[in-house]
DNA sequence: AGCACGCCGACT
DNA sequence: GTCGGCGTGCTC
């Protein structure tokens, strides 16, 4: 008797067993399946076979013969997940301590296995047949007797074998099943199509319809042309299309009611190239002057490293390759060339990009040279679009697919080349559950599949750079700019300085305002950064000395000026701006700290006729917001962007000549182990965006520690001192990558619960083995957070596997704590 | 994540 | 007396 590993959708439960009863064929691996599940009845995903319960399973987890239920129903007759995806998520559940169905929760199209979101529905005009039937299936029919669908896992509970009749009334035509989309979109998306009738292509026919009408006016001639237009597309012409050429809805219309044409309805994949084709400014899509000449010359450089790369592409197997280039040097013109040598062998290629802001640029390129055959996937598309898009991958009908983070899963036919472009970046690393790293999971299924995974980055982590030292990575360098563009000439401005000057409240040193006066007069544009949004970061009495605190969280509330409120930028907690003191009602409240709010209210101030914009998460709500930002910044409509990281990100703005950093060192006294590394990667990406064009940029950097090496290699781009720098400090005090480093959080309803329990594990995992150094427990920096409090404490050591496993059995010992627990394998941010 | 079971406060 | 709060346990 066959047996199954299915993956269900809930976080704390592995693969689960199931039998395949006779009647039913063996599922594919990657196939979803029905599976009663307690009390209810939910989608799973099989992610191996089994032809024996004892066979694979360790004797702990085997489950008793007598337990096991039945696969009720299999939903795909092949694999719905390509069977190199199951084993990347089980690969990811496995290294970052996740339930499996967590995992392949991310490997998913949205919606296409929770089972509360299909319904049923009766068939049209099935009512009356419902007294023919007997049982359960008349049970089942009653229940939706009144025509309003009905979900299925609703419907299974009113007994067993409710699933299996529901969908042998479907097989009977009896009831129709239903998946909606979010919102109003459905699974398909459907155009209206024209296309003529046998009549219409009689031409004697239509002559005699039109000899028949008075006149022949301008209604006529219409008629006419849409006539012709058909002739020549015997499959039909969307209704759209049509309506360009001046054939209205109108005129279809009489000609359908003559009997000339049908209108039907013709299945197509929602594209958000197209979509947004409206507000999505030609200037940021051929922002890349040379690219839209067409054919773009590499530079000496750049085509010995392409000449290197295509030979480890052709050499073919898993190859992970560091591609460190310098701002500005074309990493981008190096992954379409690459990317179109990989299509040409006939092999597909997967290009993750940072984050959304970042999508539509690189996405464009790629669609500029690929054509029709890209695909992109990011959080930024609507459900439907998600699913055509995937839907088009899965078929084959790409060779390229662009894409953030969760991408790295999708299901790309014949993977051949895997780009990581700044691969350095945070955003790769998901903060909640999976919580994976896109970067890691890449080389793992280049690895898995035998692909060339190509890690970009202008300033690589510490992990990729030493990975490339020791010779694990290939290490491809290229130092200089294209066109020989000079890189920004760097000020360093120390504010202890300019405070002892111009006083304590400065935020816009003299220097700094100097310099934007200087571009507002010769009608350059200017970036100013700072870290952080909002108007103010705190409000602070000046009787008592509280803080406006968070109700949920242990930070201080940020002054949003313009939505008048002061906001928790951990929970969404918001509140109106305070008035008066909430701990002793004092009217003396200060507004304390600056955001990009502020900035972008002080340059107004001190430059009142410039156009200034700003652009951080507040400002980039609405969709589409960006690239309407970002467009007008390009087309010069705009002298002054202030803003977030988000703008110094891959970007390219020829006209802008001077980058202003308002604060470079926020992070840097905070206790984050990476704390300058970030500031060394922003410092150098800002600066590396100044002066693209053919003037020499500038950028001005403020900060509080004018000495530290982090600032210090990036004013002058000297990536490879700041490595030897920060490798040192981090194996003086081992840190990643010196060590690896998992960090477990456990969560209670009082804090001394909290840390009662992150003790308990801790002292069982120091009694456990001394592979590993436990640190801890301490409170989570932010020991209160969304309304529980948090203890916390890590685990060091050289073996990731001994620590998991350590951790994992710790945890299994204590269920009770595991359903509090939030486990982190190699943390990004510990804060 | 659901969903049930179970044990304590304010209501018909 | 019971309706309903959320703590705890379980899902092949």
């Amino acid at each position: 008797m066959p047996f199954v590993r299915v993956a269900v959708p809930v976080p704390a439960l592995d693969a689960l067993t199931y039998r395949v009863p006779e009647q039913l064929r063996l599922p594919s691996i990657g196939a979803r399946v029905l599976v009663p599940l307690g009390k209810r009845v939910v989608t799973g995903l099989v992610v191996d076979h089994e032809s024996g319960i004892d066979r694979r399973a360790p004797a702990a987890d085997r489950p008793e013969e007598s337990t096991v239920k039945d696969v009720l129903d299999i939903l795909d007759s092949d694999a719905f997940l390509n069977e190199d995806v199951v084993k990347l998520a089980t690969w990811v559940s496995e290294y970052y301590a996740c339930g499996i169905g967590e995992a392949v929760a991310a490997a998913m199209p949205p919606r296409a296995w929770i089972e509360s979101e299909r319904y049923a529905q009766l068939a049209d005009g099935v009512n009356g047949r419902v007294a023919n039937e007997r049982g359960l299936r008349r049970q089942i029919l009653q229940s939706l007797i009144s025509g309003k669908p009905a979900r299925i896992d609703k419907l299974a509970r009113l007994g067993g074998g409710t699933h299996a009749a529901v969908l042998t009334l479907e097989r009977d035509g009896l009831v129709v099943l239903t998946q909606p989309l979010k919102g109003k979109a459905d699974a398909h998306r459907t155009v209206r199509t024209v296309q003529l009738t046998a009549q219409g292509h009689d031409e004697e026919a239509v002559a005699g319809v039109f000899r028949m009408r008075p006149g022949g006016g301008a209604a006529g001639r219409r008629q006419r042309e849409a006539i012709e237009i058909l002739r020549g597309a015997p499959t039909g012409v969307d209704a759209t299309d049509l309506k360009e050429r001046g054939i209205g809805p109108q005129t279809l219309a009489s000609l359908a009611s003559l009997g000339l044409v049908s209108i039907g309805r013709r299945r197509v994949d929602r594209d958000p190239f197209s979509e947004t084709a409206n507000d999505r400014p030609r200037t940021v899509l051929a922002a890349n002057p040379e690219r839209q000449e067409g054919v773009l010359t590499l530079t000496a450089e750049q085509g010995q490293a392409l000449q290197t790369l295509a030979t480890v592409v052709q050499r073919g197997g898993f190859a992970p390759v560091l591609l460190h280039g310098v701002t500005g040097s074309g990493k981008t013109e190096l992954y379409l060339r690459l990317s179109d040598e990989v299509r040409r062998s006939g092999r597909g290629v997967l290009v993750l990009v940072p984050e959304i802001a970042l999508t539509p640029a690189v996405a464009g390129g790629f669609r500029r040279v690929f054509g029709e055959r890209v695909a992109i996937q990011h959080s930024g598309l609507s459900d439907g679009e998600r699913h055509d898009q995937w839907q088009r991958i899965r078929r084959g009908d790409v060779d390229v697919v662009v894409g953030t983070r969760s991408a790295v899963f999708a299901p790309v036919q014949r993977l051949g080349l895997i780009v990581v472009d700044e691969e350095h970046d945070s955003s790769y690393k998901q903060e909640e559950s999976p919580r994976y790293h896109g970067r890691d999971v890449a080389v793992m299924r280049g690895r898995q599949l035998g692909a060339v995974v190509l890690l970009g980055s202008a300033t690589p982590s510490l992990e990729s750079y030493q990975n490339a030292q020791s010779g694990r990575y290939e290490l491809v360098t290229l130092a200089k700019r294209v066109l020989d563009r000079p890189l920004a000439e760097v000020r360093i401005v120390d504010m202890r300085e300019v405070y002892a000057g111009d006083g304590p409240d400065t935020i816009l040193s003299p220097a700094l305002r100097d310099a934007m006066h200087a571009r507002l007069e010769r009608g350059e544009q200017s970036i100013v950064l700072l870290n952080r949004r909002g108007f103010a970061t705190s409000v602070f009495c000046r009787q008592c000395g509280a803080t406006t605190e968070c109700p949920n969280c242990s930070v201080s509330l940020t002054v949003h000026r313009a939505q008048r409120r002061a906001r928790c930028h951990y929970c969404n907690y918001s509140a109106p701006i305070p008035k008066a003191c909430g701990n002793c009602a004092g009217p003396y409240l200060e507004q304390m700290g600056y955001g990009t709010e502020r900035i972008e209210a002080e340059v107004q101030t001190h430059f009142p006729t410039a156009r200034v914009a700003r652009v951080d998460r507040d400002t980039i709500r609405r969709r589409g917001a960006i690239a309407t930002l970002l467009a007008r910044f390009a087309a010069r409509e705009i002298d002054v962007l202030v803003g977030t990281q988000m703008i110094a990100k891959g970007h390219d703005f020829p006209s802008v000549t001077l980058v202003g950093v308002v604060s470079a060192d926020v992070g840097l006294g905070l206790a984050d182990f990476r704390a300058a590394e970030r500031t060394f990667q922003l410092l150098t990406q800002v600066a590396g965006r100044a002066g693209r064009g053919d003037v020499r940029g500038q950028a001005i950097v403020q900060t509080l520690h004018p000495a530290h090496y982090s600032v210090q290699h990036a004013c002058r781009q000297d990536y490879r001192a700041f490595f030897a720098d920060e490798s040192r400090y981090r194996t003086a005090m081992r840190y990643p990558p010196a060590v690896a480093l998992l960090n477990a959080v456990v969560k209670g309803r009082t804090f001394q619960r909290a840390i009662d329990d992150a003790a308990d594990l801790v002292r069982a995992l120091r009694r456990a083995s001394e592979a590993y150094r436990v640190l801890g427990p301490a409170p989570a920096p932010l020991s209160r957070l969304k309304g529980e409090h948090r203890a916390q404490f890590f685990m060091k050591g050289t073996h990731r596997a001994t620590m998991r496993r350590a951790l994992l059995a710790v945890l299994a010992d204590r269920p009770d704590i595991k359903r509090r627990t939030i486990v982190d394998v190699d943390p990004i941010s510990v804060l």
